[in-house]
DNA sequence: ATTAATACTAAGCAATCGCTTAGTTATTTT
DNA sequence: AAAATAACTAAGCGATTGCTTAGTATTAAT
C-alpha cells in the first residue's frame, strides 16, 4: 500500500560488492557507495541498516558469484588434485581487474581487519574458508592412496598457497603466478 | 641557538611503525599516531612532513628491524634451501602479535593499498621484496645442481608462498601454518 | 477522493579526518 | 641581558566520515 523502490537490492549490492572488492572496507565511503550504487543514502541505510549492513550482504553477493564462476566447476570436476590445480588458474581470472588483480575479497577482508574484524563479518569469513576447504578435501580424497591425516595437511597447504595466490596477484606478474601454481602443485 | 626536541626521532618512528603494522595505513589515524608516538602533531609534522611521510619512515624502520632479527640471520647462513625454511619459521614469531599474527608490513600495505598506492611507498615496497628474492636466490644457488631458470622460478615461488604465509598467519593457527610451511619446502 | 504507508530528495547532524597556525617556552648566540 | 631561533601547547581550519531527519512524491487500500 505505498510507493515501489526504484531499484533492485540484489543489483545495487553487486556494484556495492565491486567497489568494496577493488578498495577494501574503511577506503570504501558511504558517499562512494551512493555513487556506485545509484542510489541515495537514506535507500541505502532504509535497505541495509549500515554501512556494515552493505558490506555483510556485499560478501554474500560475493559468495554467489564465486559459486558461479569458480567453485561449481571445481565441486562438479572428478579430476582430483588437478582440478584444484585448474582452480588456483580460474581464480586469477575471477580476481583480475586490470593490469593487476584484486585478490579475493575475503582475503583482502582478512588482511585488512585481521582479528579486529566485527564477529558477524568474521563468522562469514570463515565459513567462506571452511567451505573451499571441504571441497579440496573432497578432492584430494579423490586419490585413495591418501591417508586422512596427508589429506587435511595437504588441504591446509592448500588453504594457505591460495591466500598467498591471491594477494600476490596484486603486486607479481602472470610468469611469476604461473611459477608458483606449477610450484605449488609439484609434489602433491 | 634554539630549544632541544624532546623526542628521539627514531624511537617515536618505532612506535608509529608498530601503530601501522598492526592496523594499516588508513585505518591509522594521525591522533592515533600522536597518542602512540607521545608527541603532539604539530611536532609530526615538523619532523616528518605528513602522515605519507611518518608511513615512509616506518617502512624504513621496519626494514631494519627485519633486517637485525630477519635477513641477516639468513643473510649468513649456508644452509640452502634448509636456512629458507627456518626463515618462514622465523618470520612467524618475527610478526607475532597476540593470539595471531600481524604479518608483514610490506605485505599488509601491498594487500591494503594495491596498485593504487603512492608512488614513493610502492617503490620502497618493490625494494623490499627485491632484496628478499635476491636473497632467496643466492641461497637456492648454494645447490649447485640446478639451473638458473629453476632457481628463478623456484625463487618466485617462495616470495609468494611468503605472501601467502603472511597473510594465512592472521586467520590460521600454528599447526596449518607448519604444514603449509612443511609442504612449502618438500620439493625443492 | 481520502487516507495511510512507503520511497524518494536534500539538507544537515556530530565526530573525525589530515593538517595549520597563533601564542608560549626553552635554548643558544651575540 | 637582549635578540634570534626553534620546539612546544592547544585551538581550530575546511573537508569528509557514517548516519539522520524534515519535507515531498508516489503508491495502494479504503
Amino acid at each position: 500500500m505505498a510507493r515501489k523502490k526504484e531499484y533492485i537490492e540484489e543489483e545495487v549490492i553487486e556494484k556495492a560488492m565491486e567497489l568494496f572488492w577493488r578498495n577494501g572496507y574503511e577506503s570504501t565511503s558511504v558517499r562512494m557507495l551512493e555513487k556506485e550504487m545509484g542510489i541515495n543514502q537514506f535507500s541505502i541505510y532504509s535497505s541495509f541498516g549500515n554501512k556494515k549492513g552493505v558490506f555483510l550482504r556485499s560478501i554474500d553477493c560475493y559468495k554467489r558469484k564465486a559459486k558461479l564462476e569458480l567453485i561449481d566447476k571445481l565441486k562438479n570436476s572428478s579430476d582430483g588434485v588437478k582440478s584444484i590445480k585448474q582452480y588456483f588458474y580460474d581464480f586469477i581470472n575471477f580476481s583480475k581487474d586490470s593490469r593487476l588483480n584484486k585478490g579475493c575479497l575475503i582475503t583482502n577482508t582478512v588482511n585488512e581487519l585481521g582479528e579486529k574484524a566485527d564477529q558477524e563479518i568474521m563468522s562469514e569469513i570463515v565459513n567462506f574458508a571452511t567451505n573451499v576447504k571441504t571441497l579440496f578435501i573432497e578432492k584430494l580424497e579423490l586419490d585413495n592412496l591418501k591417508t586422512a591425516e596427508i589429506i587435511n595437511k595437504q588441504a591446509n597447504y592448500l588453504m594457505v598457497s591460495l591466500q598467498g595466490l591471491s594477494v600476490a596477484s596484486k603486486m607479481f606478474n602472470q610468469g611469476e603466478l604461473d611459477d608458483f601454481i606449477e610450484n605449488t602443485f609439484e609434489n602433491l
